[in-house]
DNA sequence: CATGAATGAGCCTTCATTCAT
DNA sequence: AATGAATGAAGGCTCATTCAT
């Protein structure tokens, strides 16, 4: 019998190193030969486990999708409200290196989702996910009396998101200026101002 | 006597046609090969008037850069205040096929940003130039008294920036959902914002 | 206690399969693995019953080949002359979905042959042997006056040979054309032709 | 100005060492690196005149047929009747080395033949060219009286292209034993046979 | 000025083969 | 005996770039 091995543990392996070239040399620079110069694997190690490289750089997305959501789902547990926005939040924004990392490699997907109606919709998947979470958050809060009765619940998180993102964004592009405590205060503002919607 | 050739004029003609490539089929597949077909031109000719690929593609953006700004200033002459900040804003967010365009190369151009710090420099740079037109605008604003004295400008400042990108972006990609009209009303909500301003 | 497997009868079944790829997809498509892919075996399989795939195509052409001998063989059993001859012919030919199977896989290995000696020695063995028979057939039938007597029995029997590769060319090549009736009535054509030698 | 370059005389030279290579080595071994490194041509330089390998190979195939037809043609002008056929029935046998090389060429696209409509389909047509033209021949020798009257000139001719066929090929795979003298003889044989047809 | 001929690096992929289990 | 993990050679192809004309 041959050696058992466990396939998606090895995908995973490689799929860690894609991520981690990914955002630091970045998705036209991450070729298969690379990959297995980097890892130490062989080309045809790598092309084992994926069909091709498509498959591979798209097996990253989810990857890092996946893990962000357990993450986030982890860290939410039995929270609600305006905690729970604030909580989703921190772990939305490039507040640290690892978060950084996520959002360098999402950033080049975005790039590649303006031209491609494929990864155009991966990515709006997400996004109207993470828009979701934030209504359903803003309705406890709501409810909690943390947001103002009348307010208006969907600009409310549209709003909210598009900050999340611009924050974010500005966060990997001038990240000398955006640092994390600057990250922090103005989400601050952000949370502040869900608290005196109209 | 050699043919007298308008060296700026040739290049701004070839720019134009990667600007086009660049947001219609993506940094990747806009090879030089292609932008002479598309062109007409030969690829000699390209190289002729811009000594690498590298130098065409930044080029490219620094053309998109400058005539963003020519138009941005036109529109603003003689305004100020808020009614300069809502013009500004018009011409930041895709809200035409033109500016959709622009969006969809600066996104590109983000992504590569995200790795590397020769592109993160050029996008940082043109960011902070919004910013403290903002800034300037919000100042006018205040005088003027359209918005609260007290307010912290570069706060909101940055809170202006940061939802206006996170809009933007959003209607890249989701195009579906972010239509001219849903981003003119969410930039109504934004500039209200400013005037409720604590 | 190992299992006990009968090698020769594992390497049959595979040799099968590599004849019906062959025949199908061709010699160039016909990859272990896909080999494996058809017939459920394991690469590893497959290697551990031939050394290496030079071994397994040319155990495919032996087999090919000890089985139409077979097939002949029994079909001719007590006959000869004339008769002998026309039964060996139409299973020469590529008369039915079998043999035209087998002739496809044959001109696959004669374009391998144009070019290699290993292959040619091969392929002149066999048309050697089918000369030897047809010039047995031809004796039996002068000694049955079923051909005129003074016939040069030899000029006869390379007659008939190329007459029949090269009708069996043609139904390969041009199988809309020459049907199986119309193979059948040129075949007749040609064993007339013996009986009426000078 | 660039060098003027023949386009076609480059795709002809190239198109020549490939036929060379397939006569020789053979298909499979007929790598474009191969080609390259045989030619002393660069590998771009190969693919800056043919788009990819299946129109290189595909043109040589092309070159093949027409350089055969030309040469055809010219030996026949002014021929008719059964000298013309004996002529043309020497230029389809491989009885010189030029010819034999197209032999060895022709022989290997019958295996991909056999197995692609689409080379199938390409040989096809060739051979119904050779056929027509035997017929015409035919006809002419007919009418001169080196043909008996009533002969059925479709079976003639099928019989006479079945023969060559036949004998070319085992011309190639059995050098040693179908010299050029041998097929000579042979070649006599089946002229003379049309000249007894019933 | 302008062309396009020519090069070679590098990419993804397929494949036969070896080998530990 | 049998598996499939792992390797690396080799293939076709695209591309940026150089350079003679």
């Amino acid at each position: 019998m041959p050696k058992i091995v466990d396939h998606d543990e090895r995908r995973e392996k490689i799929v860690e190193i894609v991520a981690e070239m990914l955002a630091t040399v970045g998705a036209e620079r991450t070729t298969i030969r690379e990959i297995a110069r980097q890892s130490g694997y062989s080309r045809g190690f790598i092309e084992h486990y994926f069909h091709n490289k498509e498959e591979l750089i798209s097996s990253t997305l989810q990857w890092i999708n996946k893990r962000s959501l357990q993450s986030t789902d982890k860290a939410l547990e039995g929270k609600c409200g305006l905690e729970a926005l604030r909580i989703f939040s921190e772990l939305s924004l490039p507040l640290t290196p690892e978060l950084r990392n996520e959002w360098k490699i999402r950033m080049q997907f975005w790039g590649m989702a303006a031209v491609s109606d494929e990864h155009r919709k991966e990515q709006s998947r997400r996004i109207h996910a993470s828009e979701k979470l934030i209504m359903r958050f803003l309705q406890q809060a709501r409810e909690a009396g943390e947001v103002p009765a009348g307010s208006d619940l969907e600009l409310l998180a549209h709003s909210f998101l598009h900050h999340l993102y611009g924050l974010g964004c500005n966060a990997i592009l001038r990240p000398g200026y955006f640092t994390r405590q600057r990250q922090l205060r103005a989400l601050d503002h952000i949370v502040t101002e869900v608290t005196r919607a109209h």
